[in-house]
DNA sequence: TACATTTGTGTCGTGCACGACTTAATTGAA
DNA sequence: TTCAATTAAGTCGTGCACGACACAAATGTA
């Protein structure tokens, strides 16, 4: 059989995969001085830019299904970065918000987007190629999460 | 304050980490057939190419710890696909080999890295990109393993 | 040969991911 | 208006990931 396709070193998948899970661990140091972990920093990313939006459109935003995110809120409760209240208007939604601690934190997060970059960049690996890389993985998302829709 | 950086669009991490986990699920209705999941496929594409390895060995090519790998390998050697055994050289050591059951499952997996390659490629994203992103994942992959030592 | 150190595997606890399912609120069609 | 269908959130179970730690086998050094 011709398994060359099989081949760890031939697929894109894997490093895709490997550097996903270490770009996480990279993170870690920045995000265990403000206690929080890689997916919750998503989804303060996402407060910090629209405060006070359901659970719904921070699902739609990250990808990630609300069986997940649930729990993970409660945590970031517990840990009173932000609040759960419910929505008058439609009682079935979820509203979250900040607390004031929860916003403090953007001043704290603000550099370290800059400080990975800078490790991720080399004499091999330039800006442009990075741009296009993202530029590449939002039009495989596109692709991805219709296809996986059914 | 300039929050460019922190907006979610701007990152790479993000659409890495989403891409990652949408393909995985892409993945999922193939592996389904075969019973196992996309880390014990990554772990099936080592054993197909090189049996009778150590969980070590496959730590190191995975990029995963052998807390990770043990449970896994146990679910893995529980579903029959393959077989546990001390090195009687090292008896520290665990050697892993496939039964006859894993190794046909290569037959049933070959097609699989054709047809989702497939799926990605659209007018917009062409095989010499995808193959660039290769490059510069494993280039990332050096870069950050050395980083997360310590 | 003693014994401290290293190495390979493993357990435990925590936090995602996600499929399957439940519950309650809202919506829509007859 | 009634009630079936849809929607938003959440529970439950399983399987990763991984840090911290345990333990036994092997290794290195005095």
């Amino acid at each position: 059989m011709d398994d060359a396709q099989l081949k760890l070193s031939n697929q894109v998948c894997f490093p895709l995969y490997s550097v996903s899970r270490l770009l996480t661990k990279a993170y870690k140091p920045y995000l265990e001085k403000m206690e929080i972990t890689y997916p919750q920093y998503l989804v303060m990313m996402v407060l910090w830019e629209t405060d006070g939006v359901s659970i719904n459109q921070i699902s739609e935003k990250l990808l990630l299904n609300t069986n997940t995110l649930s729990p993970l809120l409660k945590r970031m409760e517990n840990a009173k970065i932000l609040k759960r209240n419910r929505c008058t208007k439609d009682e079935r939604s979820v509203i979250i918000q900040l607390t004031e601690k929860g916003q403090n934190l953007k001043k704290q997060a603000a550099p370290i987007p800059d400080e990975l970059i800078k490790k991720l960049l080399t004499e091999n690996v330039k800006l442009d190629e990075v741009l296009q890389l993202k530029k590449m993985l939002n039009e495989w998302i596109q692709i991805l999460s219709e296809t996986n829709k059914k």
